[in-house]
DNA sequence: GCTATTATTGACACCGGTGACAATCTTTTT
DNA sequence: AAAAAGATTGTCACCGGTGTCAATAATAGC
């Protein structure tokens, strides 16, 4: 290493300054520019853009200056068509909430930015039966570089199958480990539900009621049994006639609530499996008259801006959206990395954030 | 026209079934495979692909047709390295209220899928001092076929210049005409605050506050003056301690929400520029002990959400995000055209939804 | 029936990069 | 000092389409 080359005689600078003069026209420099200015062969400048270690460390210095000087961009369309591959990264969702679709488009661009990756959304319905064939054809005939998923559609088989029989890279959100490690971004529902549980136990409270997830949902699983193994630590058990089930939505969510206060004897606390449905119940308390927390004390899962926004404003598990697109763009990135080299994280863990839809029970 | 060639005779069916004969191996098809199966040049096929009206009629179909049956789609990269363009929409949104983002996201895409052109998301920070540059360069490098623009940043004239100056196709959403008329989705916001005066007016309140929303935002002047218009024209006028200053946030609704209840006399009903706002308003009061709309009629703007969500749910004027994204895909794909030819809808209304939030004043 | 005109199709270079492999230059080995 | 090995760079075809312009076919005009 450090041989010094004749080629690397050339003055960079100067060459950077020839082609500010000689292209007042404005154009836009390609790689054929760059070489010729730098008096090197195409593939050279090429290797220098892909960070290739077979490159003389003096040539690769000047190239870059060179490149930075006269503002060259690889065009990626030229380089895609070329390496059988695009530069974006797709985003399959079909998750309803946008405050965390969006949170998860945020931490994905913080990573995809500095890198000239972009990001295309395709948001989809898991129910229609076209939905395998068009996610298909949307990685195959843009050649992504590689796909992000969301529950639910994260949690299917078929589609995470026919990614790989692509040969495309992908990172599955969920809350259990479905695939491979670092293929998974997991985010431990279980944990949660189970703060959620001792912070009612904590409370005070008995009689407790939960509202489940939408079956088709893993994390709709994993949320209550995570709080009903909360619950049992402290010896409490949730009897059958408390256990309602809703689907996520926030109308379900009111619509339980509303049979909750018809419940005999009712209970002091309800665990709704995510901030919609806790919305919901609070708003069906509201309508009954009741008033929150004294009425039933509410535990939402999510802390998605909703959750501050009602009144009273909710005690809930957060899920950090926004850092979990983040650790799922990155791990993407060493998708073929070997295994054994020490991976990022991979894992989150929700935390309870403690407001006032909860409140001591009163004996 | 209709004149039969003898290539015409070719048995494109036939030419279907070689393909999938001799295809074992799953390869996907080009241009190419297409051509020679056809009997054709790439450049025929290619005309096809590109509706060109210089084809004959039953070689049209037929090359239609053998497409068809063998899957081909053509290579985006491929079209868009030879085209000097791509197949690629941006959005530049730095609108920081997630429902309106995915609402808009979902509109383009409605319009977008089955034109195989795909939604790449671009966030930005307008007071960024490189958000310009970033701009330019996204359009740039990824040749965009064209931008959608939301507020605030569809109200930057230097990056509708930049667009402009690319060559770049626009559509830029906002509350008035800032360009031409066909480059714009605008909603009419002004009427939306006159229908909330009017409703306000109508339930017989006198006293009457304004939650302005950011200034740098044009919809916030629009809304304001829409409302004033509206109270004017019942014989209303908003005294000045009785306009608030706001930013469109949850946190400012909140803090001038307080500071409204020390108003001396009271207004008996608040207009919060939007959603959000009125959402903070709701919740001062509740924190205050008050109960809305008894202590205080609250009127939002959007009808997002979080309108449903809280307690009493919000009378709003609702602002259809989802069609605004559609006509903005839609008219974006008639930016070239001529401007005699009857464009499409390029207006919005918003429309007041009736709800909990306010109440006949009682005198 | 022959030429002008229009409809339809094809040839070929090129868009801006990368892959595979060959060539050249240095350094090390013997 | 020649051969072997390693480092560095270059050559050239090709990725899968489109643009330009020429070539051919079919109909119209006289």
């Amino acid at each position: 290493m450090g041989r010094v080359s004749k080629k690397s005689q050339i003055d960079f600078a100067a060459a950077a300054r020839r082609w500010h003069e000689s292209n007042e026209d404005g154009r836009k420099p390609t790689m054929r520019d760059v070489a010729d200015l730098a008096g090197v062969s195409k593939k050279t400048v090429s290797r220098v853009i892909n960070e290739s270690p077979l490159v003389n460390e003096a040539t690769r210095e000047g190239i870059k200056a060179l490149i930075r000087d006269i503002g060259y961009r690889p065009d990626p369309q030229a380089r895609g068509l070329a390496s059988k591959r695009s530069f974006l990264v797709g985003l399959i969702t079909d998750n309803p909430t946008p405050q965390y679709v969006v949170q998860i488009q945020h931490g994905i661009l913080d990573v995809l930015r500095p890198t000239g990756y972009e990001l295309v959304v395709h948001p989809c319905d898991r129910k229609s039966d076209t939905f395998l064939e068009d996610a298909k054809r949307f990685i195959e005939v843009q050649k992504l570089y590689g796909v992000i998923m969301t529950p639910s559609v994260s949690e299917d088989e078929r589609l995470a199958e026919i990614t790989r029989e692509l040969g495309c890279a992908y990172i599955r959100i969920a809350s259990i480990a479905l695939d491979m490690e670092r293929r998974m971004i997991v985010t431990n529902d279980r944990v949660g539900g189970r703060e959620a549980a001792h912070h009612l136990a904590k409370l005070g409270h008995q009689r407790i009621a939960i509202i489940a997830g939408r079956r088709s949902f893993r994390s709709a699983h994993e949320r209550r049994a995570g709080f009903e193994e909360g619950l049992a630590e402290h010896g409490i058990s949730i009897p059958p006639e408390y256990v309602l089930q809703g689907d996520y939505t926030f109308d379900s969510g009111f619509a339980l609530g509303s049979e909750i206060l018809d419940l005999d004897p009712p209970p002091t606390a309800v665990f709704a499996s995510n901030d919609e449905m806790a919305a919901g119940v609070l708003q069906a308390l509201h309508v009954a008259g009741q008033t929150p927390p004294d009425a039933l004390s509410v535990v939402g899962f999510d802390d998605f801006e909703t959750a501050t926004r009602v009144w009273p404003r909710l005690t809930t598990a957060r899920t950090p959206a926004r850092r979990i697109g983040r650790l799922a763009a990155e791990r993407l990135f060493e998708f073929d990395k070997d295994e054994a080299v020490a991976a990022g994280p991979n894992q989150t863990t929700p935390r309870l954030i403690e407001r006032d839809s909860t409140r001591r029970h009163k004996t």
